[in-house]
DNA sequence: GAATCAAATAAGTTTTCACTTATCTATTGG
DNA sequence: CCAATAGATAAGTGAAAACTTATTTGATTC
């Protein structure tokens, strides 16, 4: 897990979708692949991929795998951004205001 | 300036140094160059790239072209990372001493 | 205004990477 | 134990994209 892999495994659009879908509740691959023209091997490829940059984890549960966002990645995200914190000022209430909401 | 086209960007490492190198400091294209095995050509397409995603803006300075860090860019990325903030609660208490250290 | 230097662009080549089809593994239920 | 189903893996193909060399553009200085 390393930076090279995040960006790397984000970099493909049908990845990132594949991962937004993930966020907003766990599902096995069949589930994910719902609406989404994405063959099998296709979406068990980017699931390795995802799986290899910490950004999703599996779980097997009997004859399905399912999947979820591993916070690990998005960590790695948030470190690396804040490295550039100093870059963006203006957006330091904005922040400020999220963390009050994430608090109740 | 989309995610697909900064996610696109950062995907290269070769492209993600130079973004680094950038932060430290704004530079021309050759300095950038220095100590970074890569030749004329390669560094102005890669700062187009950069540039097309926000993640860089140019200021031309005579001869040379002085690059430095676009904070729009960092925006949409902290904007994309904030969607998946619930799954990173254990996270909020390092954010908030990094807030903290901004305020100083 | 010719020579020089920084950087961008054009065009072609090579490498990477997202796909395909085919096959294999794991797990369940009859 | 066998058929069915979920998912992974293998191997090969095609397209994207990161490079190369050559040339062009823009700006400076003599």
């Amino acid at each position: 897990m390393n930076d090279d892999d995040i960006f790397r495994a984000l970099g493909d659009p049908t990845r990132r979708a594949i991962f937004e879908k993930l966020a907003t509740g766990a599902m096995n691959a069949s589930a994910l692949r719902e609406g989404m023209a994405i063959s099998q091997p296709a979406m068990s490829q980017h699931l390795a991929v995802l799986r290899n940059a910490n950004l999703v984890r599996e779980e097997r549960q009997g004859r399905f795998v399912n999947y979820e966002v591993d916070p690990d990645g998005l960590a790695l995200i948030a470190g690396w951004l804040a490295k550039y914190r100093a870059y963006w000022p203006a957006r330091i209430d904005a922040l400020k205001d999220l963390l009050k909401d994430m608090d109740q």
